[in-house]
DNA sequence: ATACTTAGTTGTACAGTCCAACTAACTTAG
DNA sequence: CTAAGTTAGTTGGACTGTACAACTAAGTAT
């Protein structure tokens, strides 16, 4: 019984979800949960992006619950992290009334490899889709997280989250390869960060089975860089 | 009294906000409405985004729910809409818990003249912000609002959507300098324009007391294009 | 006619990417 | 010890589109 009549009417249930991105093995993956199997349930056993309703008496705002998620499935606490946006309709959710709000987070391959939790599992991309079919809409939503993710590697320096905290420029290069699923050129691409105020040199190699390559790491707080140019887009 | 019980605890209120921008007079302007002035109200009488509950029975959506708020406001239909964002916390909202899904539209300047409600008003922007102080956290949500568009336009075509239907290159890019705040450079803007296949010159001239102008209109079904390069930015 | 204003063009300089060939540094096979 | 193979990193010329500035074009007002 509300003390304000005015607010007596029917509320939407209100979710989180959060789309995790890493390059775990050379492929960009997304990090999915399966519903759990009981009938009652919607989408039992299926596949879906990891959220939950938000919790009005935890959680503080809305990030905060997407970073509750996080932490839930990937024992991450500080990646980087932004919102994708909202998604509410009256049938996207069996169970009524439904708005989600989606948060992306990119997670470098050392916090991705801890990211086992028992029902999470990372799924190759695929074009825009991944191989099991989702839950709810969340094909839809993990689409757009997809377009948005590429569309600002385009121009910004956010593959440089997905990195472990030393790399080389040949292995951040090759993030932005795998994520934008095309060859970028090589001097253009070192020309292009080593201009941005970005990476600083570290007094160390990576060592392999041929010419050693400097070790960079991200320049600390670094919030992401954007360039005034997009990479040389196919057509 | 739900029948899944798992269902029952307290939601939160849900939300939509529309930020209006139009250039109205030569100025980049945002429509604010005013609340209503019973103390029963929250911010009682102050400036505040137009917006509201969802309607669980009669909004099909969230952008459905945007588009309802926005022609209630202005009368327009289908103007150029995109989501921003959304904002939710426990303390936004003295009623209680609540997330709100902002949106931000783009009306032409013949689309401004008509948004003229009782309650509605227009309002330059100066810097981030708006000369009267705003009710709940929509002076943060604003400001988000202004500093996308700034980034946006910076790359895109989206100051097409504020022209009338029919304009001149002088007047697009006049349109650009005013939401950036700056001047640019012509010859490079004409050149960009003309090669984005974006608008169509039609059969007439605007008259002036110099020389005339061509006009164009934007080709039809436009979604808004993606320039490779910002215009040059000020340093 | 002349001055004034805005529309639109032209030419040169410049920045950064594209492309391709080059040098550098290491490992491994013989 | 040398040669082959691989990846790191550099270099130089072509090309694209912007920056800057001067120019021409077309109208009005005096």
């Amino acid at each position: 019984m509300s003390v304000r009549p005015e607010l007596d009417f029917p509320r939407p249930l209100t979710t989180v979800d959060v789309v995790i991105f890493a390059i775990p093995s050379d492929a960009l993956q997304v990090l999915l949960v399966q519903r759990p199997k009981a009938e009652s349930e919607p989408f039992p056993g299926s596949w879906a992006l990891p959220g939950g309703f938000v919790d009005i008496a935890g959680d503080r705002d809305l990030e905060a619950c997407a970073v509750r998620k996080l932490k839930d499935k990937t024992g991450v606490v500080s990646p980087y992290l932004e919102q994708l946006g909202s998604w509410g309709s009256a049938t996207r959710d069996p169970r009524g009334w439904c708005a989600t709000h989606v948060y992306f987070a990119l997670l470098g391959e050392h916090a991705a490899a801890g990211a086992r939790a028992v029902d999470a599992q990372w799924f190759a991309i695929d074009g825009e889709k991944v191989k099991p079919k989702l839950a709810f809409d969340h094909a839809e939503i993990l689409q757009a997280a997809i377009q948005r993710l590429r569309a600002k590697v385009e121009y910004t320096s956010l593959p440089a989250y997905l990195m472990p905290p030393e790399f080389t420029l040949p292995e951040l290069q090759r993030s932005y390869e795998i994520v934008l699923d095309r060859p970028l050129e090589k001097s253009a691409f070192r020309t292009r960060m080593l201009a941005a105020d970005l990476i600083e040199p570290i007094a160390k190699m990576r060592k392999g089975p041929n010419r050693p390559a400097q070790l960079y790491r991200l320049k600390k707080a670094k919030s992401p860089v954007f360039f005034a140019r997009t990479f040389n887009p196919p057509d």
